[in-house]
DNA sequence: AATCGCCGCAACCGCCGGATA
DNA sequence: ATATCCGGCGGTTGCGGCGAT
């Protein structure tokens, strides 16, 4: 944390107008400012916001404590099993991705979530290596990162009373496999989650995949947890999706539109949405599912294409 | 009660990429 | 083509709380 600062202390900076801006804690005045600015406009330009706004902030801070500290969507609270099992989960998929790994966890932040990594989890993590007299043979080896854990300290770091530990990802891991078979595993272990996911409202068909990698074929309207399965939608449902949130996460912030915020918006500020999400999903198209030809280097591109899980409405 | 050291977390910093002038 | 601005991201810092001594 900051020192908080007064108007005019030494350590701040002018802005163009030449005015001080401040720097270090925020005062619960200027929270009020901006929640209330940003509850009235709407999202625009940050530089704007801080001006308009009167605080005496970069548009940069004003933008980093809406993002970490006052949007309403945000979930409070210590991470719940099911949330250190799916980060556990996510970095061993996307490594150092804090921003790809927090939209997946609506409510939760990527600066909460790198916080809670280097905090908890690491310590974990170490203290599992120095409790253990046998290195991993292929500890150097990693999917995205020299700091990943092995499979041991994974299923280790994530609890024994984890279903975690039952995954097939863990299970069957070979690290230095780059093989399709493995995006497989890691999907088909994505944690099932006790919340439905309630996801993105698709329409189109996609596809139930359960423990043992039975793939089915479903109609649906909704999406996620169901009873055991884990329901994938198709990409290019996603695809169609994201844009209906991108949609309405835009007239969420829309400075236009400065009544229509919608605090039910999962998704809100998590909206580094990839753009290529075409072609692995194809591969989910259809009613044969060519495995074979996932590739993992274009599913590590495309990584950002798995659901967004959206239980922050069940905990509201 | 006082001191020390560790830890969690809010916030800053520097870099990068995209958009715009 | 280049410069500038802005937003976003990951890494890092350092204050404050809290438990141990």
């Amino acid at each position: 944390m900051r020192k908080p600062e007064n108007n005019g202390n030494g350590n701040s900076h002018s802005n163009s107008n030449g005015n001080k801006l401040r720097k270090g804690l925020w005062s619960p005045e200027e929270d009020d400012k901006l929640m209330n600015y940003m509850l009235k406009n709407g999202q625009g330009c940050w530089s704007d916001v801080a001006r308009n706004a009167g605080l005496q902030r970069c548009g940069k801070s004003c933008r980093l404590r809406w993002i970490n500290y006052l949007r309403p969507d945000l979930k409070r609270g210590a991470f719940s099993p099911q949330e250190e099992e799916l980060i556990i989960h996510l970095h061993s998929l996307l490594g150092n991705r804090w921003s790809q790994i927090a939209a997946r966890l609506p409510g939760r932040t990527d600066n909460e979530i790198k916080n809670f990594w280097n905090s908890t989890i690491k310590k974990r993590l170490k203290n599992l290596s120095s409790s253990s007299s046998t290195p991993s043979p292929n500890a150097s080896d990693s999917l995205i990162s020299s700091d990943q854990p092995n499979k041991d300290q994974l299923i280790a770091a994530a609890g024994s009373s984890s279903e975690f530990m039952s995954m097939p990802m863990y299970n069957n891991m070979d690290t230095s496999s780059s093989s399709s078979s493995m995006m497989v595993h890691m999907i088909d272990s994505l944690p099932m989650l006790e919340h439905g996911l309630n996801m993105m409202g698709c329409s189109s068909n996609g596809y139930m995949i359960n423990t043992t990698s039975c793939i089915s074929q479903v109609g649906m309207n909704n999406c996620g947890n169901f009873g055991g399965e884990f329901y994938v939608p198709p990409l290019e449902s996603i695809s169609c999706c994201i844009e209906e949130n991108i949609k309405a996460e835009n007239s969420f912030y829309d400075h236009r539109n400065p009544n229509n915020l919608n605090t039910n918006n999962n998704n809100a500020n998590n909206n580094k949405v990839d753009q290529n999400i075409g072609g692995v999903g194809n591969l989910l198209q259809g009613e044969e599912i060519k495995l074979g030809e996932w590739d993992f280097e274009e599913l590590m591109k495309d990584v950002s294409s798995f659901p967004y899980l959206d239980f922050y409405s069940s905990w509201s």
